[in-house]
DNA sequence: CGGGGTGTTGACGCATGTCAAGTATGGTGG
DNA sequence: CCACCATACTTGACATGCGTCAACACCCCG
């Protein structure tokens, strides 16, 4: 008895920008900028939005699928996944989320999120107001276009994940998702000496690939065996980038990083 | 010798916009209008642009993966698959296109397609130059903003996709892919009665549902002998359209149809 | 007529799923 | 500091959905 978390999205505790971490506006600048040029005036716009943070406990559900929100998600830090329910309950995890990612740009022109949110791990999370969000977008063509491409590259990275899932085996699947999270986390400086945090469990990789958890286990201790990879508790280590590159048939241009390396 | 069609996308026969059939603006028109208020000026600034028209035949390549486009595609007739290719030639087709679908919007804002595309059948494809579009896309923020949720709709249709081949068996995901194909084509008027012309031969459908072309046809098979699905050559048949949909789990909102139904 | 693109069928193998039990692990309260 | 519990990970035996291979039949189109 008592509410369940699931009952209210984004019950965890709450608390004003006044941190002395990087906050909402300084994430998303520093985000858009990987790809899109933005002006001073821009980052004003940015910096005048009025942002709350949230601190997530493991398992927390963010964003309700199919529930309009009227603040947009921004990943301050931990881990997260985007994911659609089956009516069997079996649950497919459409992308995983990083510090220093939007987690619902989508709901900004539609209706509301085609997919739940949720927390791997504990992990904060920083909102603006939906309309807010809307028109500075709306006063700045540039922060539009930065959004919008933002959003584009989320769509190249569900096709590819298509790919993923579609035509390669178990291995080269696990391979391939590790080699896109320590591309993704050394954009945002958590990729340190090829080890990494890595708080989502076994099940959460089986949800995100399509494959049972006990194949999931089986086939992360043939990687390990390879010296591909080695995940142990929420700790993850590639010794051989360019290795688990090849098993996983991976080539990182969908991911639209910075292009100035 | 001689040059393969597939070294020059869009190399079939061009024409300019003086047929009788509705052209690019038109569709483009009729499309963004299901889901974006477009006024009459954002109209007539699409009918203002100067738009070629290409027939092509089965199988021909219409864009090219990581090819910069000069010009963005929109499906006047017939149907095309964006697809994804791997290094041992394993294809995986991440959407399909029926007439009035946009075909590579992303790469208005993108350096490169992600995805090539393709024709199934003979086709006819209407395409404007990119900074043209761009450039109205600049003038007119209504037109950006639809254009915009243009691609957040595909985005979205990825997502279920991800869904339906990670999570679904063989027999629901040809069931919930054919329950799309007949909402999407009745929205364009090209579903009729339960039937609708279908040219996707069953390769196409493995490549899309990450299934072997066998296998499909088994399924296929066992969809028929259900009656809720009757495949006969480039023609398509759905008895029970709810049947269908129960079978394959679906929920069209995704799509984003017109909601004025 | 001929031939490429198709659809169909059967026999067989394997990657992956399922079930079930057992072992860590780590946070929490006594 | 320990007992406890939930969550996570591991392992083995077994089942099966789907892939592979290899024919063969079909058609439309040229």
């Amino acid at each position: 008895m008592g509410r369940r978390d699931e009952d209210a999205p984004l019950t965890g505790r709450s608390a004003d920008g006044g941190s002395s971490r990087p906050g909402w506006a300084e994430l998303a600048i520093r985000r858009l900028a990987t790809h899109s040029p933005l002006g001073s005036a821009e980052r004003a716009a940015f910096a005048a939005l009025a942002a709350q943070h949230h601190d997530v406990t493991a398992r927390d559900l963010i964003v309700r699928e199919g529930e309009p929100t009227p603040r947009c998600c921004l990943l301050v830090e931990g881990f997260a996944g985007r994911h659609k329910l089956l009516a069997d309950g079996s649950r497919q995890v459409v992308s995983l989320h990083v510090a220093g990612d939007f987690l619902d740009l989508p709901a900004l022109l539609l209706d509301a999120p085609d997919a739940s949110v949720s927390s791997f791990g504990p992990a904060r999370v920083a909102s603006v107001a939906r309309d807010d969000l809307a028109d500075i977008a709306e006063s700045y063509p540039e922060i539009a276009r930065a959004l919008w491409r933002e959003t584009l590259i989320d769509a190249a990275n569900a096709r590819e994940w298509l790919l993923n899932i579609g035509q390669r085996d178990a291995y080269a699947r696990l391979a391939h998702l590790f080699c896109e999270m320590a591309l993704r986390l050394e954009a945002v400086g958590l990729f340190d000496g090829g080890a990494f945090a890595f708080p989502v469990p076994q099940q959460g990789l089986a949800d995100a690939t399509g494959l049972s958890p006990v194949h999931v286990n089986r086939v992360l201790q043939r990687l390990r065996a390879d010296g591909l990879l080695h995940l142990r508790g929420n700790h993850a280590e590639i010794p051989d980038r360019r290795a688990l590159a090849a098993a996983g048939g991976f080539d990182p241009a969908y991911l639209h990083l910075d292009r100035r390396r």
